[in-house]
RNA sequence: GGGUCGUUAGCUCAGUUGGUUCAGAGCGCUGCCUUGACAGGGCAGAGGUCACUGGUUCGAAUCCAGUACGACCCACCA
């Protein structure tokens, strides 16, 4: 047999991937059961397996394969996501690195490039997470610009437009200088950073030497003031309002004016107003008609505006004018200054605020189902914390920013006249409309002209890559582009969401909101949020800080299922947490406890499967203890599957990992095995046998959505198989609780609690296994010590039982509940072993002391409930009880 | 600045409706155990004023308030 001593996951983790995937394991079509569908968050199309995935998809694993042996029609749908901005920067990276300026190719060119790079390196991803072990639907593998998810989205856009929802305007958005994009507000991160507050004087214009002082953290924008603002109940400046103030460097007059945004606590009190390059000075330039300069080039360079310093980058530009004013004593005071200072999510640049003329999805109205759903549970999120959540940014949503300056994407339907190519950018017509035919459809009957495709130019931006995963659980079912089909009716809504609590409102809350407006359901039923992964110092994993392991370099190291348990060891339901591997790789050498308890408990089941397929079998009938451990093994079993269906409907997964751990490790090798092993040379029952493979199969079962790679193995070969039989497709049987025999349960509970007081016992004297022991008895339930007799010989090498009031003198006194146990000894420590007694009584009495007030206590007597109260009076006689017979037990001694 | 969550054994975390058989698990640690599943193992053991301070209650790790520390989310104070 080849069965070596350890388990090698290597060899059998391929082996039955292939084996699931050849047969159509994973594959869903519509039938007569009913469905379980979960949708993958689509990873990014260029992206690599990190942590958090592993989580996130062991835990959809987990669920999609438990409801597959159910007997639900279980669908995973896979797929990635063309992630526009993170994969045309890596393309835009991929060309430079060759020597190619994106600059210099057409949009096709730059398109064909970047399909070249998403054929190459896309869907790495999804190679990844068949390692991984991931029960996906291959077959259903989608991507957000394939060429129907295309058209959903442009057809989406188009409706919306519409509708009303989508609209066109100059406003101020987030400007990526290194992406060269516009971002929403979600794609900005907002770090701490230490910066300087500079307090920098204007002259006013007309006065020889009187001057206002303003502070800024920015005073490269300064070139960009057009006003100065106080506030107006400030009595400081009110002799100021009014006046000029000449820019300083470039004597350029701006007014003195009041607005109430101006706190007079900050600084000086005294506002600089750069309408171009803050959002607040915008609105303050909006009140007042202040003129707006942008100092700034789309590429974060000085502009020609500036009139100084142009095409200089605004942070050298920053050191430089600090020295030109400090030379023109402009400067009065510089101090330190914490702000926060908004990064781009994908490009870490620092966000400039810039006024430009961009899309948006007016959100008020198209949001409000999806905020009810959330809100009346229509759609449940786990954990529940993140309701709050939720409902905050629900409650102040902001029209969302769609349109990116970017080439890789779904490209804006807006169609607008070469005509009109002269015109300021916010003057040109524009004709919304999938395609140039139909746009120019709608110019005839705007302006009568008929006019050619020709004449018309297409929006050169793409829109946001969530304005297309927002449409995924239903798209991926063709539900925009042929809304009534069958499959779509079958699957959606889908069930279960797992997914990272970092997109939310990225996709999360956004795909809800498509959901009502396009099918007018939810989207599904329940979203489990998973934790962050943080490495052993607190820190969030990330590419940036490197302290990521490589999750198949783990694989490789301890196998899939290792790594699946290790992962959810510690991760209870929306909680961080932190995984083991050391930061410092290369010197420490890559290793995790975490997924060393889960290769060793891979490597318990493998060596209960040794044991077992070892056994030799005779025709005999099964033994009494047989019997009765058979009895009490499937009464363990069908108790913990009843805990588990509990754990599962909560989301619990951890927990459920963790007690079916329990149950393979401690009852069914610790206890039960330990019980059947036929006697040494002997043989076993082959019914006996048979049962024992039973037990072990449905524990295969129950611990497969875990570990499917060695349940499968052992599964195996339990037992001769049909060439296409997996343990993937078996059901899982249901319980009825009302058949647990709950008194076979409890004696049996008994019989290890005495086993393990009389282990410690003998621990404690000091007594070799090989030294047998008598027992003498004095018990209320002797028949269980007689029933039992063989299964604690088992254990505890026990020469004989016998049923006494008192045990020979000398002998030591073990107590299991209210039964006495005595063991005769040749030698004994009297004075130690009175000692003990004595320190149990008096810890038992001052237990007794404490119910008996309790008990005494008239309030409780009335308040408790009656149950507590009964268990109350129970523990009391209990405690009584066992006092008198240590007392006893102690009187014994002499 | 607002909000959410957390603080329990050396470490990582459970503790779901308040009830002295709930103070727990795993890892680590200590002692003992090597011919027949597994040293990646077995058996046993030591370790905690449940962050702090008050309050509610007959009774608090559990409920309430405050404090301290930490994490995360949101927010336009230059």
């Amino acid at each position: 047999m080849s069965t070596s001593k350890t388990y090698n996951p290597g060899q059998s983790e391929d082996k039955w991937y292939h084996f699931w995937e050849e047969n159509g394991c994973f594959r869903s079509t519509p039938d007569e059961r009913p469905p379980y569908t979960i949708v993958i968050p689509p990873p990014n199309v260029t992206g690599r397996l990190h942590m958090g995935h592993m989580l996130n998809n062991t835990i959809q694993d987990i669920l999609i394969r438990r409801k597959r042996m159910e007997g639900f029609n279980a669908c995973w749908v896979p797929g990635t996501d063309h992630a526009s901005i993170a994969t045309e920067a890596k393309v835009v990276k991929m060309l430079r690195a060759k020597g190619v300026k994106k600059s210099d190719l057409s949009r096709d060119e730059f398109l064909a490039h970047a399909f070249k790079w998403k054929d190459t390196y896309g869907g790495i991803i999804l190679k990844q997470l068949r390692k991984l072990g991931c029960s996906c639907d291959w077959d259903r593998t989608r991507f957000t610009m394939d060429e129907d998810y295309y058209q959903a989205v442009i057809k989406v856009f188009c409706d919306l437009f519409d509708k009303g929802y989508i609209y066109r305007g100059l406003r101020m958005v987030n400007w990526d200088p290194e992406g060269l994009t516009a971002l929403s507000d979600e794609e900005v991160i907002y770090k701490e950073k230490r910066g300087k507050l500079y307090h920098v004087r204007y002259r006013i214009e007309g006065s020889e030497n009187e001057w206002v002082t303003i502070a800024t953290t920015r005073p490269e924008t300064i070139l960009g003031d057009t006003a100065i603002s106080v506030h107006p109940k400030d009595t400081r400046y009110q002799h100021l309002i009014g006046k000029s103030a000449l820019v300083p460097l470039l004597n350029r007059p701006i007014p003195v004016i009041a607005d109430n945004y101006v706190e007079m606590e900050f600084g000086t009190g005294c506002l600089k107003v750069t309408p171009a390059h803050d959002i607040n000075d915008y609105e303050i330039g909006q009140r007042h008609n202040l003129e707006t300069i942008d100092v700034l080039n789309p590429n974060g360079t000085m502009s020609k505006a500036a009139r100084m310093y142009v095409g200089e980058d605004r942070f050298i530009v920053r050191e430089k004018i600090t020295e030109d004013l400090r030379a023109a004593g402009h400067i009065v005071q510089v101090e330190d200054h914490i702000n926060q200072v908004g990064h781009s999510e994908r490009t870490d640049a620092i966000i400039e605020p810039r006024l430009s003329l961009q899309w948006w999805v007016r959100m008020e109205d198209l949001s409000k189902p999806a905020y009810k759903a959330v809100m009346d549970d229509t759609v449940k999120l786990f954990p529940k914390k993140f309701k709050n959540t939720y409902q905050h940014w629900m409650e102040n949503i902001k029209d969302w920013c769609i349109s990116r300056q970017l080439w890789w994407g779904q490209q804006i339907p807006a169609f607008y006249l070469h005509s009109e190519k002269e015109l300021e950018e916010e003057n040109r017509q524009y004709f919304v409309a999938p395609t140039p035919e139909e746009a120019l459809e709608k110019v005839r009957a705007a302006t009568g002209k008929n006019l050619n495709p020709n004449d018309l130019y297409q929006d050169p931006d793409v829109l946001d890559t969530w304005f297309s995963s927002w449409l995924w659980p239903f798209q991926v079912f063709k539900g925009i582009t042929d809304p009534d089909n069958k499959e779509l009716g079958y699957y959606f809504p889908i069930n279960d969401l797992v997914t990272g609590p970092d997109i939310l409102f990225f996709w999360v809350a956004r795909m809800i909101i498509a959901s009502y407006e396009y099918k007018n359901e939810r989207p599904f039923n329940n979203v489990y949020l998973t934790g962050l992964i943080r490495d052993e110092l607190g820190r969030k994993m990330s590419k940036s800080l490197g302290n990521s392991p490589d999750p198949l370099a783990l694989i490789d190291l301890y196998g899939a299922d290792s790594v699946r348990v290790g992962i959810l060891m510690s991760s209870p339901a929306g909680n961080d947490l932190k995984f083991d591997t050391p930061l410092d790789l290369e010197k420490n050498g890559l290793h995790s406890k975490l997924c060393e308890q889960g290769r060793n408990f891979c490597n318990k089941i493998w060596n209960a499967y040794r044991l077992v397929s070892g056994w030799e079998t005779s025709d005999s009938a099964p033994t009494e203890t047989e019997s009765l451990a058979l009895d009490w093994i499937q009464g363990r079993v069908a108790e913990v599957k009843l805990e588990l269906e509990d754990h599962f409907k909560k989301f619990r997964i951890s927990d459920a990992l963790l007690v079916t751990y329990k149950l393979i490790w401690d009852d069914f090798c610790s206890w039960f095995l330990e019980i059947m092993k036929p006697p040494y040379g002997e043989r076993l029952s082959g019914s006996t046998q048979r049962q024992v493979t039973d037990v072990f199969e449905e524990l295969m079962q129950i611990a497969h959505p875990f570990v499917p790679f060695i349940s499968e193995e052992v599964w195996q070969n339990l037992r001769e198989r049909k060439p296409n039989e997996t343990i993937m497709l078996t059901e899982l049987g249901q319980v009825d609780p009302d058949t647990l025999d709950r008194q076979l349960l409890k004696d049996f509970e008994f019989i290890t609690k005495a086993v393990t007081a009389i282990r410690a016992f003998r621990n404690e004297k000091g007594i070799k296994n090989n030294e047998s022991i008598q027992l003498y008895v004095n018990t209320p339930s002797e028949d269980l010590f007689t029933r039992y007799n063989t299964v604690l010989n088992k254990f505890l090498n026990i020469e004989k039982i016998v049923f006494a009031e008192e045990g020979p003198n000398p002998s030591g006194t073990v107590m299991v509940e209210t039964s006495k146990i005595f063991i005769p000894l040749p030698e004994m420590d009297l004075k130690a072993e009175r000692e003990k007694i004595n320190k149990e009584i008096n810890r038992l009495e001052s237990m007794l002391t404490g119910i008996e007030k309790t008990l005494g206590n008239e309030r409780f007597m009335s308040n408790a409930k009656p149950a507590v109260v009964e268990k109350k009076l129970k523990t009391k006689a209990d405690t009584h009880e066992k006092i008198k017979l240590l007392t006893e037990a102690l009187e014994s001694l002499g």
